[in-house]
Order: C-alpha cells, then sequence, then structure tokens
DNA sequence: AAAAAAG
C-alpha cells in the first residue's frame, strides 16, 4: 500500500515525499479516503499511531479549492493542549509547503491581538483550543458559520479535562451540514453520547491500540525512599548512569515536583528544561524547542508532555513520580522507543507506589524488572543526615502511619498471591509489613539480572556519561557548585550556580 | 491525587 492510491492530489503527494514517508499507517489508510468522500468519521486511535496526518493530509487536498473569507475559517480543529494545537499547526506547514494556505492558532497564553489580525485577513484552517476559541466568537471576531469540516481531536482526553460543555457550545456555533472527523482513543459512554450528536453516519476507523509499551524499550525500576531529596539525588545518579544517554524527558506528576526537580538539576549542573501547563506559553514553546533541537538534553515535565507531543529520539524516559492512572505510564513510556527505535524507561518507585506499578504491569501485560545495578532505599528509621528544609511538607507521608499502614497491610495480606502478576519480580519488599524495619542488605535478595547478559550499568563501561558519586558522598548530598563528574552534553552552558 | 485550559 502507498499513499498515491488514497486519492490525494498531486501537490500532497509530493510534500509527502518530499518528507521520506512512503508507506501510510493503518489509520491513515483506512480515515483518508473517507475524509475525501467528504463523510463523517469516527477514528479510534492512540496517538502515535499517525492520526495527524491521517487528517492533516485529505484536508490539504480539499482546501486546494476555494479560499478564506474574512473572520470566517473553512476548517476548525479542535485540541486539548496549546502543544498538542501548535503540533498540528506544524504539520499543515510541512505538508502544505507547496500551497498558499492561512493557517492560524488560537491557543491561550499568546497575544489576543495577533490571533484576532490573522482571522480578518481570513485563515483556511483553524487550529484551537475551546477557551481562547470561545474567547474569540464572543468577542465578535469569529464567526464559525463558513466552517466546512471540523475536527475534534483526543475527544476522551477533552473529556477528561472538562472541556465537552464547551465542545458541545463550539458545535452550536457551526453549520450543522459541516463534516466533522472525531478522534478519541477510548470510548467512554459520555463519548459514545456525543458522537451520536455530533455525526451524521460515520465511517468507523479503529486501529488496534498500543495500549502497551513497545518491545524495543527497556523498562526498569528501582527502589527509592519515599523522601524527595532521597528520589532527586537517586534521579542525579540514574542520570550520570544511564546507558547511551542522548536526551531524556523527566515525568512529574505534580506541577510544583517538576520546578524543584528542574531547578535541583539545573543547581547540580545539569542541562535541563522544564514543561508544565503553570509555566507562560513564551517559555513553554521555548522549553520544547530546545529540547526538540537538542540545545537541552534533558526535559522535566509533567502529563502535559505526556501525550501525543512529537518529540523524535527520546532516548531515555526518567518517572520521578509513578503515575498514578496506569494509562499515563504507557503514554509517558511511548515517548520512548518510538518507530521501531530502541528505548529506556526507568521509574523511580518508592514503597507507596507499590500498588500503582502493580496497576501498571497488569495493564501492560509484563513485570517491570529491578534495574540492574546497587540501587538500595536508603536507611530511613532515625535518619540522622535528615535535613530540615526537606521535610517542610512531608507531613502527609510521616504522619499518619499507623492507620493507613494498617489498612494496607490487611488490604495485602487478603490478596491472593497469584493474582498479582509480579510478585515474582519484586519478591521481598512489598511483602513484608512496610513498619517494620529493613533486614541488613546481606539478608535481602540481591537484584537478579532480567535483560539477557546486559553488562551492569556501571559508569566505567560508560564513560562518556559521567561516573557515580561514591556512596558516602550522596548521603551528603553533592556541592552544587562541582560539576566536574557530568558530561559535556548534559553540563550546563552556564558555570555559574544562578538561582540557587 | 493531579494535570490540562480563558484571564
Amino acid at each position: 500500500m502507498s499513499f498515491s492510491n488514497l486519492g490525494l492530489s498531486e501537490k500532497v503527494l509530493a510534500a509527502v515525499a518530499a518528507t521520506g514517508y512512503t508507506t501510510p499507517t493503518p489509520i491513515q489508510e483506512q480515515a483518508i479516503p473517507h475524509v475525501l468522500a467528504r463523510k463523517d468519521v469516527l477514528g479510534i486511535a492512540q496517538t502515535g499511531t499517525g492520526k495527524t496526518a491521517a487528517f492533516v493530509l485529505p484536508m490539504l487536498t480539499i482546501l486546494e479549492k476555494g479560499r478564506a473569507r474574512a473572520r470566517m475559517p473553512r476548517t476548525l480543529i479542535l485540541e486539548p493542549t496549546r502543544e498538542l494545537a501548535a503540533q498540528v499547526k506544524e504539520n499543515f506547514d510541512r505538508y502544505g509547503a507547496g500551497q498558499k494556505l492561512n493557517v492560524a492558532l488560537l491557543i491561550g497564553g499568546v497575544s489576543f491581538g495577533d490571533q484576532d489580525a490573522k482571522l480578518t485577513r481570513g485563515v483556511d484552517v483553524l487550529i484551537a483550543t475551546p477557551g481562547r476559541l470561545l474567547d474569540h466568537t464572543e468577542r465578535g471576531g469569529l464567526l464559525l458559520t463558513g466552517v466546512e469540516l471540523l475536527v475534534i481531536d483526543e475527544a476522551d482526553r477533552m473529556l477528561d479535562m472538562g472541556f465537552i460543555p464547551d465542545i458541545e457550545r463550539i458545535c452550536k456555533l457551526v453549520p450543522f451540514t459541516r463534516q466533522t472527523l472525531f478522534f478519541t482513543a477510548t470510548m467512554p459512554p459520555e463519548i459514545r453520547r456525543i458522537t451520536e450528536t455530533f455525526l451524521h453516519n460515520p465511517q468507523k476507523v479503529e486501529v488496534s491500540k498500543p495500549a502497551t509499551t513497545a518491545v524495543t524499550v527497556t523498562q526498569s525500576q528501582v527502589p527509592a525512599g519515599k523522601k524527595a531529596h532521597e528520589k532527586r539525588e537517586l534521579l542525579r545518579r540514574l542520570l550520570r548512569e544511564a546507558k547511551d544517554l542522548k536526551n531524556a524527558i523527566i515525568f512529574c506528576n505534580r506541577k510544583r515536583e517538576v520546578a524543584i526537580v528542574h531547578k535541583s538539576l539545573q543547581k547540580h549542573g545539569f542541562s535541563v528544561g522544564a514543561l508544565h501547563g503553570d509555566m507562560d506559553q513564551p517559555a513553554r514553546m521555548a522549553a520544547l524547542e530546545q529540547f526538540r533541537k537538542g540545545e537541552l538534553p534533558l526535559l522535566v515535565a509533567s502529563d502535559v508532555a505526556a501525550r501525543g507531543l512529537d518529540i523524535p529520539e527520546v532516548s531515555h524516559v526518567f518517572n520521578f513520580d509513578v503515575p498514578h492512572h496506569p494509562d499515563d505510564y504507557v503514554h509517558r513510556v511511548g515517548r520512548t522507543g518510538r518507530a521501531g527505535r530502541s528505548g529506556t524507561a526507568i521509574s523511580i518507585v518508592t514503597p507507596l507506589d507499590q500498588k500503582s506499578m502493580v496497576a501498571i504491569e497488569k495493564l501492560i501485560g509484563q513485570s517491570i524488572p529491578r534495574a540492574e545495578g546497587d540501587y538500595e532505599v536508603h536507611a530511613e528509621a532515625g535518619d540522622a543526615t535528615d535535613r530540615p528544609r526537606e521535610q517542610r511538607g512531608r507531613e502527609r507521608s510521616r504522619g499518619g502511619r499507623g492507620k493507613p499502614q494498617r489498612g494496607r497491610d490487611r488490604e495485602r495480606s487478603h490478596e491472593p498471591r497469584e493474582a498479582r502478576p509480579s510478585a515474582e519480580a519484586r519478591p521481598a519488599p512489598e511483602a513484608r509489613p512496610a513498619r517494620e524495619p529493613r533486614p541488613p542488605r546481606e539478608a535481602r535478595p540481591s537484584p537478579e539480572p532480567r535483560h539477557g547478559s546486559r553488562p551492569q550499568a556501571n559508569a566505567s563501561h560508560v564513560p562518556s556519561i559521567g561516573r557515580p558519586e561514591p556512596r558516602r558522598q550522596r548521603e551528603a548530598d553533592t556541592e552544587p557548585g562541582d560539576h566536574s563528574h557530568l558530561p559535556a552534553f548534559l553540563l550546563r552552558p552556564v558555570r555559574s550556580p544562578a538561582g540557587a
């Protein structure tokens, strides 16, 4: 199968050929002919399946005829996040280069006036997040009565984000006779309901969901204490010792944690950017762009970066926090090992994360082995090296010890052994009540190598990544000023420990 | 439990 059989125009075929793609993905192969036949399409597909090109390419073909009128866009694409919207625009810029097409991006966080001026000139393709789009319509600068084709992308994610009322409002503003392309990864009842109202006799296109992680990704978990400073210290060690690390995304569960980890890595000399939804839009775009260009090899991010963002060639994904929702794990890990390339995903797992890990392993249908190497949780009880500043805001994880933990223990003991798929992968720690002191190291089973005969991730084998801190030194945390142990490409160009 | 999006 090739692109030339799908009914796309010569111009679009030439643009596709110029990018080097020769074979359409299943979703493209199935959806493109329906779009060109001006049918409604219900596409059930995850990100990473080539979904974006499945609507961009036929839209470009359709848009070759006719032109836009002022304030009346011809097509409208709704996206859940600003970054995804910007990415769709890049697709139009790339494949529509040979066409004089007006593409406008209507997202929050950037100048309203520039967007308004562009609308006045007339746009063929309007790509928007719901809030800013409604802002423009309410102020009267935008009329949706000329929209011939509407794309609702990542509908289930919009549902999660509470956008569905906005989407329903927007749908009332576009003509009833429009063509609608509706994409979702899953079909919860609420999504089913809106497909019935938004779509007319839709052609259903479904591709097998990669509800699992790619086989080319080497996954592992590393045990850690639940204290954030221990996790940050472990992260630094993992970054230094990682094999073949070219660039990495480090995921945190909270925006606050993203900021803290980012600052901490900066302080320790790493060349690192941050991405989360509380950053202003120029900073978000700059971070993403620098990371894409390779100017920053490391990116600390919230789940805003977990889905859909096309960042080629990410060699490593780190879960600084284990995601509480197993789907998010799949999405995060999906940032690496794309298009058959190899990738590495390493999760820092505290005792509190065990439940989440079991759910993740169940979802992906495989156990995630312990990383090779000497990764052990530091002594916790009465740790004399505790620094008070690290204890701020830790009340929740320390206080209320008795009740919740008793509850968890009880639950555990009622769980049948064979119902826990990964019991074999992680023998000792979670089988033991969390309150008991850990036995001496010698008594614990040593982590078994899980990945064939891969040599131990020892820094002496990977000179390019740097050497690990000696254990004693780690206890005391590294001197922020001393960056000599970091390989050059991970090193911040600015040597002064600014912003400390 | 949190993130995402309109200021």
